[in-house]
DNA sequence: CGCCTATTTGAGCGTCGTCAATCCAGGTGG
DNA sequence: CCACCTGGATTGACGACGCTCAAATAGGCG
C-alpha cells in the first residue's frame, strides 16, 4: 500500500482538519514529515529546541517533566488528533517537558516555515489549530480547578467518569501509576482512592477493567 | 482625542499584533467592539456562552472559578496583550470561569465571524494568536509542575522571582489573597511562607513592597 | 514456569488547611 | 489633622489528608 496515500486518507477523519480543503490536505501531506514511534520511544526531551509542530495521527503520547529519583509528573495525555508544539512559533523556544509514546504512534511534523505556509494557504487550518490548542487550555483549567478544589477520591471519581464507556463498563488505558501522576497523586493514594469507591459500592475494579454501578453517585461526588 | 485613532495607535505596540499589516490593523480596529471595565467589574461569568474573542489592551483581569462559601480559585492573571476566548471557535461553548477586572481595563472584542474573517485576511494574525495561546498553555504547564513538585515556600519564592524588578525591589501587583489563590494556597499559608523567606533573610516585605536580598538563594530554592 | 514490574496494603509522619482571634493599613468623615 | 472604621493580613492552635517508607501480593511477559 502507498504510504503517502494511506496517511492522506487518514487526515480527513481528524477534527483538526475539518473544513480544510482537499487540495490543502494534499499539500500538507506532501510537505509534512511522517514519524513513527514504538511504545516507550521518546519524541523529544525537555530542554531541546522546538523545531516542529506535531499532529498525532495515531497512538498515545505522554507529556511529562522529570522530577528526580526517576519520578516524573505527567502533564498531559495526547490522543489522536491532538496538535502540540505550537510553541515552535515562539522565538528560541525549548521544550519544557518530555514526550514519550505510551503506544505505537504515527504523526506528522511541520516545520515552522511549513506551518506558516500552511496557515497562509489555508486560514481554516489556522483556525482549527487555534481551536485545538484552545481546547487544551480549557482542559488545563479544569485540571487546575480539580487539583485545587477536590480531594483524591473526588479526582479519581472524575477521571473514571471521563473514560469512554460501553454500557457501564470502562477501562484504564494507561498504567495506574501514570494515571496517578496525571491526577497529581502518588500511586498508593490512587490505589486507596479507587478502593474507597469500591468499598462505597460505586464501582468494581479488576485490573484495568472498571464496572460503574452508580454513575449518579459518582457525578454527585465531583459536583 | 479621537477614540478610534487612540486605539488604533495602541495596537502596534502589542506583540499579538506583530507582523500584522497596517491595513489589517485598521480593519480590525474598525470591526472590533471596544470595551472598558471599571475595577471590580465582571466581563463574563462561568456558564455564559462564549461569544467573543477578547484582546486585553490595558489593565488586568482575573480568570477564576467560584468555589463555594464566597471562595474562588484564580486560574490566571491576564495582562495587556493577552488574548482569551479562543474557545469561541468551539461549538456551543460556555465559559468555564468568570472574568473580573482587577484594574480598569480597555479591550477589544471580536465575534466569531470577525475572527474568521480576520484570520482569512491576515494569516499572520492567526499565527500571532496561535503563538499567544501556545504561550498560555506553557504557563499552565509550568504551574502544574510547580503545584505538583514544589511546596508552599518554594512556590512563593518562585512567584517573587517572577515579579518585574527595579534593582532589587519588587511589588505585589495584586492582593495577597489573590496571589495565594493563584498559587493554590490559603492566605494564611501564603503569609507564613513569606514570613519564612523573611526569617531566612532572603527578602523583606512591607505591605506590597518586596526587597530581595539574596536572589541566588531564591533561585536555588526553586531549582 | 519463573522473573520482573506494577499494584496493593500497612503504619507513621509532615505539610497544609481550618477555625478563631488579633493586628494593621488605608480611606473616610468629623 | 486626627480618630475612627472596615477589610485585609497575620498569628496561633489543632487536625486531616495525602506522602513516605517498607513489605506483601498480583500480574504480565519471556
Amino acid at each position: 500500500m502507498d504510504m503517502q496515500l494511506e496517511h492522506t486518507d487518514l487526515l480527513p477523519s481528524l477534527p483538526v482538519f475539518d473544513g480544510v480543503g482537499r487540495v490543502h490536505l494534499a499539500w500538507l501531506a506532501s510537505v509534512a514529515r511522517r514519524l513513527s514511534l514504538k511504545r516507550g520511544e521518546t519524541l523529544f526531551e525537555k530542554g531541546q529546541p522546538v523545531q516542529f509542530l506535531y499532529i498525532l495521527l495515531n497512538g498515545h503520547i505522554k507529556l511529562a517533566v522529570p522530577a528526580g529519583h526517576g519520578q516524573e509528573k505527567i502533564l498531559e495525555f495526547l490522543k489522536p488528533g491532538d496538535a502540540f508544539g505550537e510553541s515552535v512559533l515562539l522565538p528560541d523556544h525549548r521544550w519544557i517537558a518530555t514526550a514519550q509514546a505510551l503506544f505505537p504512534c504515527k504523526l506528522l511534523a511541520l516545520s515552522l516555515s511549513d506551518l506558516a505556509t500552511a496557515v497562509e494557504r489555508s486560514p481554516a487550518f489556522g483556525l482549527r489549530l487555534l481551536a485545538n490548542v484552545s481546547q487544551r487550555v480549557e482542559t488545563q483549567f479544569m485540571d487546575q480547578e480539580s487539583g485545587a478544589l477536590r480531594n483524591a477520591v473526588q479526582r479519581v471519581a472524575e477521571y473514571v467518569l471521563r473514560q469512554p464507556k460501553v454500557g457501564n463498563q470502562a477501562r484504564f488505558l494507561y498504567h495506574k501509576r501514570a494515571i496517578a501522576s496525571r491526577l497529581g497523586l502518588q500511586p498508593e493514594t490512587f490505589s486507596r482512592s479507587l478502593k474507597q469507591l469500591v468499598t462505597d459500592g460505586l464501582i468494581t475494579v479488576q485490573g484495568a477493567r472498571i464496572v460503574i454501578h452508580d454513575e449518579d453517585a459518582l457525578q454527585a461526588m465531583v459536583a
